[in-house]
Order: C-alpha cells, then sequence, then structure tokens
DNA sequence: GTGCGTCTGTGCGATGGCGAACTTAACTGA
DNA sequence: TCAGTTAAGTTCGCCATCGCACAGACGCAC
C-alpha cells in the first residue's frame, strides 16, 4: 500500500475523535466541518491569540511548541488524527501561551469555534469524550515533563519518533533534523548523533528528511517509560470505541 | 499578625475556588465540604488509583509529583488554596499517572467523588469555573516542561519559591533543601548552591527547613521567564471575582 | 548539657549536552 | 551538467549538573 494519501482519500472519521462521536452528533457535525490543507509549517494559532477553529487532524501532525524569549523552543505534545488541536476553546480560556505548528504536513477538518462551544455546550457526549482527550493531553504534556527533565537526548528521540509513528500512518516520516531538534528543544547535532546509534542498530533509515522506522520494538526498548505511560493513558482514556 | 494559622482559623472560602462558587452552589456544596487536617508527605492519591475525594486547599499546599521506575521524581505542578487537587475525577479518567503529596502541611477541604461528579455534570458554572482552572493548570505544567528543558536551576529554584509563595499566607516555607530537590529533580547539593546563592543576594533567609523571602522583586527577576507565564494565565482564567 | 540525628555546606571527577565552525553528501533547477 | 541549496555528519572546548563522599552546624530529646 501506498504510504502518501490524498487529502481526499480519507474521511473526517479518520479522525478518531470524530469516529467515536454518537450518531446524533455526527450527523450534526458532518455538514459543518470543512476540509482543510495542512501544509508543513502551518501555524493553527499563535500563543496568546483568540482562536477561530479547533482542527481534527486526519493525516497530518501537529506540534504544541511554547517559544522561550530567547527564542528557543520545547514541544508541549504532538496531536495527530487521535485529538484535536484547540482544547482551550472548550476549556473556557479561548487561547493558550503556546503555539499550534503543523509539523507533518496533511489533512484534517476544523469547526468554527461557535459550532464547537454550543455542541460541548450540550453538556453531553461530546463534553465527556473531550473531556476524556483533555486528560490523556494532559498526560502527554506531563511526561513530557519528566522526560525533559530525567531522561537522555537519545531516549527522548525514540519516544518523539514513537509518539509521531502512532499518529500517521505507515512507518515513514517527512522530517529533517534540524526540525526534530526544534520540537526537542535541543541541538540539531544531537538528534544527529542519537539518529546515527538508531541507524546502526539498524532500527530506523534516515535520508534527507525522510525517517523509516525498520524496528518498532526495538525503539520501544531503548525509549524511556514516558512513551509506554502515555501510549497507555491513550488508549485508557479513548479505546477504539469510545461511543460504544 | 502571625503567620501560622490553627485548622479552625480559616473557612473553606479561603480557597479560591470555593470562595468564586455563585451563591445556590455554596448553598449545596457546604454542608457536603468536610475539613481536613494535611500533615507534611501525606499522599492524596497515588499513581494509577482510583480517588475517592477532591480537595480544596486552604492553607497547605499539595505537589503533583511523576516518580520514574528508577525513583527520580519530579514535580508536575502545585496546588493551593487557588485550586483543586484531583481534576482527573471530573476530566473523567478517575486517575492519574501522578501522584500528590502535601508539600505543607495546613489544611483543606474535601468533597466526595460522588458529590464532585454530581455537581460537575450540572453543567452549570461549577463546570465552567473547573475547566477554566484546569486551563490554568495544564499552563503550569507545561511551563513545567519548558523550565526542565531550558532554564538553569537557580532559575527553576527560583520560579518554585515564587510559585509556592504565592500559595501561601505570609512569607516563610518551611521545606528543606532535600525535599526541595526532589520536588525540582535535581540533587540537593544543586539546591543548596541555589539558595546560597540567594541568601548572598539578599533575596531569601534560609535557616534550617525555614525559608523566607526577604526581596519577592529580585527573586521575579531571577526567575525565568516561567513564573511571569504561569502567573499570568492563572489571573487572566481566574479573577479574583470569578463568579461576578 | 550532651548526644545524636537532621540539615546544610564543600570538594572532587565524570558526563551529557551546548555553541560554534566546518565538511561532506544529496537533491534541485537553470 | 554544474552551481546552488539543503541536510547530515564531525570536531572541540566549555559548562551545568550529576554522583559520591565527607565535614560542619544546628537543635531537639533525654
Amino acid at each position: 500500500m501506498d504510504a502518501r494519501y490524498s487529502i481526499k482519500s480519507v474521511g473526517p472519521r479518520n479522525n478518531h475523535l470524530l469516529a467515536a462521536l454518537p450518531e446524533p452528533e455526527w450527523l450534526r457535525w458532518h455538514p459543518r466541518l470543512q476540509l482543510v490543507d495542512m501544509p508543513l509549517g502551518q501555524v493553527l494559532y499563535q500563543s496568546g491569540t483568540t482562536m477561530h477553529y479547533v482542527y481534527f487532524p486526519t493525516t497530518s501532525i501537529v506540534s504544541m511548541l511554547y517559544v522561550t524569549q530567547s527564542g528557543a523552543s520545547a514541544e508541549l505534545a504532538v496531536v495527530g488524527n487521535e485529538g484535536v488541536v484547540g482544547i482551550s476553546l472548550f476549556m473556557g480560556g479561548g487561547s493558550t501561551p503556546s503555539r499550534a505548528v503543523v509539523q507533518s504536513a496533511g489533512a484534517g477538518y476544523r469547526l468554527d469555534a461557535g459550532a464547537m462551544k454550543m455542541e460541548f455546550d450540550r453538556a453531553g457526549p461530546v463534553l465527556h469524550l473531550l473531556l476524556r482527550y483533555t486528560q490523556a493531553l494532559i498526560t502527554q504534556m506531563t511526561q513530557t515533563a519528566v522526560c525533559n527533565r530525567h531522561h537522555t537526548l537519545d531516549q527522548q528521540l525514540c519516544r518523539w519518533l514513537l509518539l509521531s509513528m502512532d499518529r500517521l500512518q505507515g512507518s515513514e516520516l517527512v522530517m529533517t533534523q534540524e526540525l526534530i531538534a526544534n520540537m526537542l528543544g535541543v541541538r540539531r547535532e544531537g538528534v544527529t548523533e542519537g539518529a546515527l546509534k538508531l541507524q546502526k542498530l539498524g532500527l530506523i533509515s534516515y535520508v534527507r528528511g525522510h525517517i523509516t522506522v525498520l524496528d518498532r520494538k526495538g525503539l520501544e526498548k531503548r525509549s524511556c517509560e514516558c512513551y509506554a505511560v502515555v501510549k497507555k493513558e491513550y488508549d485508557r482514556l479513548l479505546p477504539d470505541k469510545v461511543a460504544g
């Protein structure tokens, strides 16, 4: 199977949250969901600005990034077809001090802020689904904090690759070492070294911005516990058939 | 004024969330709130276990901690009289991979899980208040991740002191360097060095587990931006008169 | 007031990651 | 096909923090 997907080849229900909507909600939402192309580097929202949409990625991956005053960056969480970008819209803040950037080009669906709020405020299954998702996201964020504190660059690289692979189809990721370094908040050279080790171990192959994971199990073994903790929490809070 | 408070000397509405409850909610909640003593080191909930209460600290401070497989620890967030411990109860998970430990002895009020869920599911002002609080908490957690990645131990120590002071009455904190090191996930010696610098600068005085902040502004200046970002977000999302 | 446990301060060598400068390799387009 | 650009790999000195070992210093208990 071809690992690339055209923008038309997947529907909204390739996003797990949208797929988990009960029938009545789905029928209401469907006409309001807009298919959007999400090119690499697109900024879905900026730190501190009011959001006008929430985004449900299908074939894209989005990074929540914080950029320090000195220009350094750090990824807080990564969102793919398992989730939604823009939780502060329904959490009540309307903005956050971080930004959301498309990290892997692809497609997604968006819903305008008004509709999102209205649906959330119905206080039915949508609310509970989104809050469970938010709790999973919180776990990813806190585990990022732990990882930043205690684990080596090598371990973090494995964690990052695994989290990203989980959010994509196929086993290839289009991503330069420079970009990965930005996400992890480390030097590009550090990523080069880490990636080389992984290549020599036969776990990945890396050619000019194209990473292919060759040995997933091996990556999991080299990764710190953070990946497993996050994965377990997503699986617990958002089982495949959320809406039963 | 004496900086110490007896367990009786403050009421539930010393907790900002409880204070922000509209009258009808307050009248319903009041009889169900239990005053509890929260001694240093008490574990309010363990990683992965089901919670039976949410806690509203009044004179105590609680740390959300993650402990790695190797025994290292990292603070994810600190909760005092501005917030509530146990958000996963209403977020839907019922547990988290972290633990909550009393970091500064004092008092608080607790509400049992059933009541909490019922009140939350009324989907009125309580829900929106708690979700706004949760978003502020998320900012604290993500800023912890950023801080762990990019800022020096000295800066982190300042941030930590400021966050803790904001959640207590008075300017004294009862806390050994060993404990602070556990919170920050660093060596005790590192905290010793940092604390010495701050003492020599006249910003704090540190005597065997008793820290007194002498120059708050000075601490803020030495701290990284993380403190200000978090503070601003709490103030934005939870203004003094939340319930109008 | 003496003794012991706790808390704080100090001094190593080891190390993971940083910053900067540079080389090599691969793709791209005129 | 060659020049230009982008991605990846290499090297080196530096420094914050680590891990460990140990030395005072304070204070409570008996």
